[in-house]
DNA sequence: TCCCCATGTGAACGGAATGTGAACCCACCC
DNA sequence: GGGTGGGTTCACATTCCGTTCACATGGGGA
């Protein structure tokens, strides 16, 4: 997704604590002529826009983004319960707002919500190592940004084994954890999808998946990195 | 201006306090019978859902009013901080909505940013998506310009699934998120209307719907930013 | 060096998941 | 009552892929 406009600059720290946790991608912006010059290639993916000490700031920031040639939606203020009547006569400056401080889970319903409003999808839940993206709510995985056309099995095997990396799991263990605990079939199994794994990452990232002789398979490289 | 339509019946007294206070005609309504049979002559003026102790009850009432035939619009809720799970997959029903217990001026705030919101922006609603539009208040589908014939359930699906683009949904949670919470069917009925949708969408658009085999059905490509 | 066992490899089988055509059922309208 | 449109269900066809097998390969210990 496009980056976020944040004000100010710095934002506050948990606000771009919540922004980075939730996988969404955002830059500090401090004022119109910055917001402009560093506008990214695909633009704007919405504003966080916080009315803080030096409301006046931000409330030109705002008329810049609505008014200007700085069409950035949607706009999302965050603003002090004491300064809610700053809000009376501003209704077409803003999409929708926070009140200060705010509840963590607060702020995010609104942000799923009105990017769902707006079309643009929330920001996705990602598995990611290195060069492998794992797209948990589109099923698709992608390695150096070509996409790997998986089956059904190897993505939920890739999946778990990409969410704990570095770690050794003996067949037995994937079997129940990524077959289903009541799973009874062959260990060898999990060979195959390995091997087919293997197939599909390429040369260059087979080792990705490493055996570990007489005990299982580990994803990734291990601490001492040997 | 038409009435709210505020559920519970009675409402909590301090939100109707300040609805009264507020110079907003309202009435209290139960469930979606009384909401019907009670319907004021000129309609509603929006809706003020309560998610209280009773939430099964209220989320009824907001998906009769979103899906059934009691066009009811700005829908806003109140709902408790530790509920805010409750909206996670329910992003369509509502417009916007506000913690409880509530600070006063928010929730006037948010009022009149609803009714500002809704009463200019007469813009028709539009769901778009490359060559497809859809309008959801004439309920018609143009692809590429040429109207599409699409019967209720298909309309629905279609624009559930373009609401939602990239995302992976099993035939489980479109039954329930299309066709209610309560429906008892099938499964093997999805399949069914994606096919005729596939089959209206045309030959060059028909790969909008992807099959995810073991998973589900996925509308449109996923986008890969990050 | 030899042998054994663990793992890699290719192919085949069989069943599950999905596509497809048609029938059924119900509500609505004439 | 007949007819029509649309949602649902069923039976069958087809595709896909998870599983298993037989065999090849390779590493480590005696």
């Amino acid at each position: 997704m496009e980056p976020l406009l944040v004000h100010p600059d710095p934002p506050p720290p948990d606000l771009a604590r919540l922004l980075d946790l939730g996988g969404y991608a955002w830059k500090p912006v401090a004022d119109e002529r910055q917001a402009t010059t560093d506008t990214p290639d695909d633009g704007w993916g919405g504003a966080i826009v916080v009315i803080g000490e030096e409301s006046e700031a931000a409330w030109a920031l705002c008329r810049a983004i609505r008014k200007g040639d700085l069409p950035v939606e949607p706009l999302l203020l965050i603003i002090g319960g004491n300064r809610l009547d700053e809000l009376d006569l501003r209704d077409e400056l803003y999409d929708d707002f926070c009140l200060d401080p705010f509840h963590p889970r607060e702020l995010e319903a609104r942000l799923r919500h009105l990017f769902w409003r707006t079309g643009f999808g929330a920001a996705p839940e990602l598995v990611t190592y290195g060069e492998l993206v794992l797209n948990l709510e589109t099923y698709q995985a992608v390695i150096d940004g070509e996409p790997l056309d998986l089956t059904y099995m190897e993505y939920e095997l890739l999946k778990f084994l990409a969410q704990h990396p570095g770690k050794v799991f003996t067949r037995e263990t994937l079997l129940s954890r990524v077959w289903g605990y009541e799973y009874y079939g062959g260990a060898r199994t999990v060979d195959v999808h390995i091997r087919r794994l293997r197939a599909k990452l390429g040369e260059e990232h087979a080792n990705l998946i490493a055996t570990v002789r007489s005990v299982g398979y580990r994803f990734g490289q291990s601490r001492w990195s040997g």
